[in-house]
DNA sequence: CGTTTTTTGTTTGAGGTCAAATTAATTCCA
DNA sequence: TGGAATTAATTTGACCTCAAACAAAAAACG
């Protein structure tokens, strides 16, 4: 089957790195299944649910902010959560259009470090590897994340002209 | 509103490095939504039709194997690649179970270098950073990737006891 | 006051993602 | 030869993701 499937050709610098983050990224989303099937959580659910057992009260967008999710996909999670009796969410009296978070004793019981979670994974993958090189590590990944999110300002005017260009909805 | 929200209390070395690589995905994602509406291409649509252009006739597993996606993953993608008549997918006469896949001439039109993808801004992140530097962190990106993805192997027999622990589907 | 603007969070839509289950074709081997 | 494994790709199901559009509440301001 097309030989041992290594490295073959290689494709150039930019797109190993590119593969390098692809890999990342889909590391996370397959141990994010596989906790799902352990624990019972997925990966961001598991995340979302450890700050908030050390930031009781939070506001749900603060908390999208620290894990730098959209809001809107924290809305998911969030219900996926309450739905399981794992998370409260309450109005905020003092300003209604907040949403105060909380765990659940359920919650709580959860919140604890666990093996085969990502956090343990990285946590061990890190211990693993001298200060001095993850530092310089992080800052490239930062530097990177940054450009990726960083938009272009400038893109205004023009319109995707050929194959769809995805229409304005219109809310039927 | 909260105030600045900076990193307000630190959440710890290893929640501080799984934030980056949050960050580093959301990016991504972020980019490839944007990528959408300015020359029609998500960000994993791009890639495969980049690599594609550079290995026609290659099969949709090792394809897959190449960007390190699960080959459903790929399925959809090809799919909506076809759709829009930017790839063919032809069935091996050799081996009738595999697809050999190549670029349309409307497909080839799109292999080339464009400002704005992801591609474009590796690239140029990449560039403004000593090679010194971008391979350690390369390697720490590929270990981490690896305990990612690296099974326990002796998941067999525990279950998920609490809230919900995914029923084995049993296809309705 | 009452109207406009801003802020918070949710809904909707299109895609991406994995794993498990399926289908189809090929290879193994008794 | 013919059934049993194996391999390639697709379908199905549940979740995550962003952005745009909304709805509701609070703040600004006239």
């Amino acid at each position: 089957m097309d030989a041992a499937e290594g490295p073959a050709k290689p494709l150039g610098k930019v797109l190993d790195f590119m593969r390098l983050i692809w890999a990342l990224d889909h590391g996370l989303q397959s141990l994010s299944k596989r906790m799902q099937a352990s624990i019972g959580l997925t990966g961001p659910q598991r995340v979302a649910l450890r700050v908030l057992g050390r930031r009781p009260g939070i506001s749900a967008g603060t908390l999208a902010n620290v894990l730098r999710l959209h809001p809107s996909t924290l809305t998911g999670i969030l219900h996926r959560l309450e739905r399981r009796g794992l998370v409260r969410r309450t109005r905020d009296p003092e300003d209604r259009r907040r949403v105060r978070l909380a765990l659940t004793a359920r919650g709580r019981q959860l919140d604890v470090p666990t093996p085969g979670t990502v956090e343990a994974v990285v946590k061990r993958v890190l211990a693993g590897i001298p200060a001095e090189r993850v530092r310089p590590a992080a800052e490239v990944l930062a530097a990177v994340a940054a450009a990726l999110l960083e938009k272009p300002a400038s893109a205004r005017h023009q319109r995707a002209p050929g194959p769809k260009g995805r229409a304005p909805v219109t809310r039927r």
